[in-house]
DNA sequence: ACAAGCCGTTTCGCTATGTGGAACAGCCTG
DNA sequence: CAGGCTGTTCCACATAGCGAAACGGCTTGT
């Protein structure tokens, strides 16, 4: 374990997250490192190019060329490249956002959208998380495992107490969306909308992706609902099996 | 310098360039490095998520998480940020694909874009790049420096030799692009489209990025054509001053 | 069938390399 | 003006990464 390697990925994570430039002192504190050591660290990032420091505040953050090393990945990615024709197609079809997810850990990944033109609100953005359970994505692929309890309790815990689920009642949500075929929720990751979600299959079967649709709660409901869960249905057996991760 | 860091991140960027998984050979043999360090590094990435290696043929590749680590900059780009919601007007006005691109080196790349819902032919990717000459964004750009030979015969060497590209006749359009107020390509890194792209300036003034409409030849002519150019100049006005990179 | 070669992996002694404490200089705050 | 923040530099020490070599599995070619 090359423990350097370890710690200037640290630090270039911390940076990646951090919404606006870090000082020194912030990294040091953040990742329990010495002073000198981040220092150094951030120098070396910065003779790669892959962080950049702001002259007046001698700030530290991640340059475009670490986000350049992603797009290289996520464009090759064959699970996303298969599906993606798909999610454009059910977004004129329903004129609703798409999505397409999958699990990490205990939480869901998003990997690809096709957003409404005009959609009003916050959407969660590629590349972020949501604890399974929060998300309809996450439930769909839950309702989908043999055994979800272990996974339900961690992803619950990992969830806003405001939230208030619970354990039995998700359970049996998960059940609900079993029988069904596919799960919906309000109230989740993004409050205002109701979001249904249907699992896909990996090659063993085990579910390794979602699709989702996601509207407003207020629109999502009588018969362009029923008309939006045809689509995604029908668009969830016409991918059939994906290629994982 | 921390060296190890430095050899970590070029297997990092030569397994994300890679469009494929690679053998621990290749990758020693790319990088010049030995074959027990590169393995070293390997196993690293690998307890840290970032590289997995496809049990059957042994092969390393990237991970999502990777992608995760970029999508999290690119989210909170400003200039991506600010620039985003003019891209989407502009596409819906003139029906073509559009683009934002920055200057890095003698290249540019492409930050992202509004594509036509049904393109049908190859469109550069997000976060990939081309030389600047190569480009009508990049043109545009170049046309706004005050004395850009040195980066036009860098650029024209990056090429492929069979554009064709000679410096007197690449500096006589950037002249004619920048009395123009706009560059226009057609042949160039998209072969079969007419690309027209004009530059952003940035605070000290000096051009720090390049919007740019694509489409076509056949269609990026005579009134439609004037239109878009309409589009793309009213547009760049209303932007103004960006903030860099 | 055998051998030759390439593959990924593992080992291990050496020393180059990263480490962290302390000292330095610049900046704002009180 | 003093005090406590910064970010930065320095350096002796020992740790942590290095690379040559050996290992064993798998395919290739004869």
């Amino acid at each position: 374990m090359d423990t350097t390697v370890a710690k200037g990925m640290a630090v270039l994570e911390a940076l990646a997250r951090a919404k606006r430039p870090l000082r020194l002192a912030a990294l040091t504190e953040q990742l329990g490192l010495q002073k000198s050591n981040v220092h150094r660290l951030l120098n070396t990032f910065m003779e790669l190019g892959y962080v950049q420091q702001d002259p007046e505040t001698s700030r530290y953050f991640a340059s475009l060329k670490t986000w350049e090393l992603g797009a290289g990945i996520i464009s090759t990615n064959s699970l996303r490249r298969s599906v993606a024709p798909h999610l454009q197609a059910m977004q004129e079809k329903t004129r609703e956002t798409v999505m397409l997810t999958v699990p990490v850990d205990d939480e869901v990944l998003f990997l690809d959208r096709a957003a409404q033109v005009r959609a009003l609100r916050y959407l969660p953005l590629n590349g972020t998380r949501a604890p399974m359970v929060f998300t309809a994505a996450g439930r769909a692929i839950l309702s989908r495992r043999p055994d979800p309890r272990d996974a339900v309790a961690r992803s619950i815990a990992a969830c806003p107490p405001e939230a208030g689920f619970v354990l039995s009642q998700v359970l049996e949500d998960l059940e609900k969306a079993r029988r069904d075929g596919f799960a919906s929720l309000v109230g989740g990751f993004t409050p205002w909308a109701r979001v249904v979600a249907v699992a896909l299959p990996g090659p063993g079967g085990a579910p390794a992706a979602a699709i989702a649709i996601s509207g407003p709660e207020e629109r999502m409901a009588g018969d362009h609902l029923a008309e939006v869960l045809d689509v995604l249905l029908a668009t969830a057996a016409e991918i059939g099996e994906v290629s994982p991760a």
